[in-house]
DNA sequence: ATAGAGATTGCCT
DNA sequence: GGCAATCTCTATA
């Protein structure tokens, strides 16, 4: 395998839908478990209605406000995790939810943190699984993405995905449902639902 | 103060 | 396909 290497801080300090489709086929880490991004979806500042920033500055949402490159994870129905990529341009807010990864790293661990029996392509094909498959929770909020001494990160490792990516619309939103924000790696089994 | 919606998931029929 | 679980925020009083 390609040595791996983080991406610059200059990477997420441009707009999330210009971010988002680039994350495709980077590889999110906590500790020895990892996976690479397969599907994503961007949410902006104030001018996007489906976004937790378009009410302005929260006690949850802060770190979408916060320097790009670091993580934002929220709790979704009282009951999930959620994990975000903060980025956005200087002034603004933004971020990118990581929606499906595919597991690649101590992947057994990944099974026995979801538990019970589950078809591989379970483990991660959503945006609350892959946080229990990764052991991401609250704590980890604000965590910084670039930075090898932090307990979750993300890497590049040359690895080649398939491009252009498919474009569609969000999933789960009743607000600007039918902006074209959602991005994922054409024919991956690992996305989270069918296109 | 109270009610309702929400970037979800898993189990039920 | 229906629905419960139960945290955070917004709207309304």
């Amino acid at each position: 395998m390609a040595r791996v290497r983080p991406l610059p801080r200059s990477f997420f300090a441009r707009p999330p839908e210009v971010v988002a489709p680039e994350l495709l086929g980077v590889v999110l880490l906590h500790g020895a478990r990892g996976g690479r991004i397969i599907e994503v979806e961007a949410y902006g500042d104030h001018d996007d209605p489906a976004s937790h920033a378009h009410r302005g500055r929260t006690a949850r949402n802060s770190s979408m406000f916060g320097p790009p490159g670091h993580l934002y994870v929220y709790r979704s129905y009282g009951i999930h995790w959620c994990a975000n990529v903060v980025a956005h341009q200087e002034g603004r807010a933004g971020a990118v939810l990581v929606r499906a990864l595919a597991p690649e790293r101590d992947v057994e661990a990944m099974h026995e943190a979801r538990g019970r029996p589950r078809r591989p392509v379970d483990v991660a094909n959503g945006p609350g699984k892959l946080c229990q498959a990764l052991g991401i929770g609250g704590e980890h909020d604000g965590a910084d993405l670039c930075d090898a001494s932090s307990p979750v990160r993300l890497v590049v490792d040359g690895t080649d995905v398939a491009a252009p990516p498919l474009v569609g619309p969000r999933i789960g939103i009743s607000r600007a449902a039918d902006e074209p924000l959602r991005f994922s790696v054409p024919g991956d089994p690992h996305r989270s639902r069918p296109w």
